[in-house]
DNA sequence: GTTAGTGCCGTATCCATGTACGGAAGCAAG
DNA sequence: CTTGCTTCCGTACATGGATACGGCACTAAC
């Protein structure tokens, strides 16, 4: 379907991927995407794998990680820095398997909070921290 | 055990809760914290409560939610506003089991990459993003 | 070629989340 | 009481993550 490889100007990239433009060249700065070759003339040009890629930034960005370790894990891809990225993969795995940890207590504690919330009001002593206090 | 009921002083608390003394005061005024009642004079006394609540903060930041969020979170638990906490907290659960399959892509995918990182280097077309393609 | 619409780039600005600072005031020990 | 530590409070500064702005360079349509 759309399968144009390398089509997009910056704007219609920026489009593609919900952001504004200036965030694009923004995490261009930041070394999150590449600096594209300008094939025409001066001006880059963008496919669908960097918009992909934005958006993976995008979600990881939720998940609160923070621009630097997108970064990372981004640079994990690239199959050259092996031992390397073996290491920052499994440190980040850990860290992800603690994030889900929270994320599971945090839903559990809003599934009760909206079970019984109406039902036994005034007893409880907040789920929501409760949940977490637990290993 | 450490059945203390309000005797923290802030620094105490802030030592207690792993933040900086300037940190609950800022929580304070952004209505994260009660402000609490001074007992004894005009000084500020604290307890395990409040040492939970910066706690739970602390984790929720994590996760990728802003402090707003989090100070929507922590409404919901004081039994008043039912219907309305009712509202909040399923919109947010589904936030939370948003993030969840999020991050769990991610792990699998960083799992994966562990396991066959040095194996099939090279063909690989990043992992990472293709993870989250998915629905 | 002229002109409108983008893109490019550097820099300035903005918002959220803290942190630091500096002086007044409380409190406890000597 | 004085000395020394902590609180209190307001305000200033810092950092991360964008966003906006302004001027110049392309490029595409006429």
């Amino acid at each position: 379907m759309e399968n144009h490889p390398e089509n997009l100007t910056i704007g219609a990239f920026a489009l593609a991927a919900g952001v504004n433009v200036e965030t694009i060249r923004f995490y261009q700065r930041k070394g999150l995407l590449p600096e594209p070759e300008r094939s025409y003339g001066s001006i880059r040009r963008y496919g669908e794998s960097d918009v992909a890629r934005v958006k993976f930034v995008k979600s990881a960005k939720r998940m609160g990680f923070s621009l630097e370790e997108v970064a990372g894990l981004l640079k994990l891809e690239d199959g050259t820095h092996c031992d390397e990225a073996r290491v920052l993969a499994e440190q980040k795995l850990k860290d992800v398997r603690e994030k889900l940890g929270d994320l599971r207590r945090i839903e559990s504690a809003l599934a009760r909070l909206v079970d019984d919330c109406c039902a036994s009001h005034g007893t409880i002593a907040c789920p929501m921290i409760a949940a977490l206090q637990a290993p």
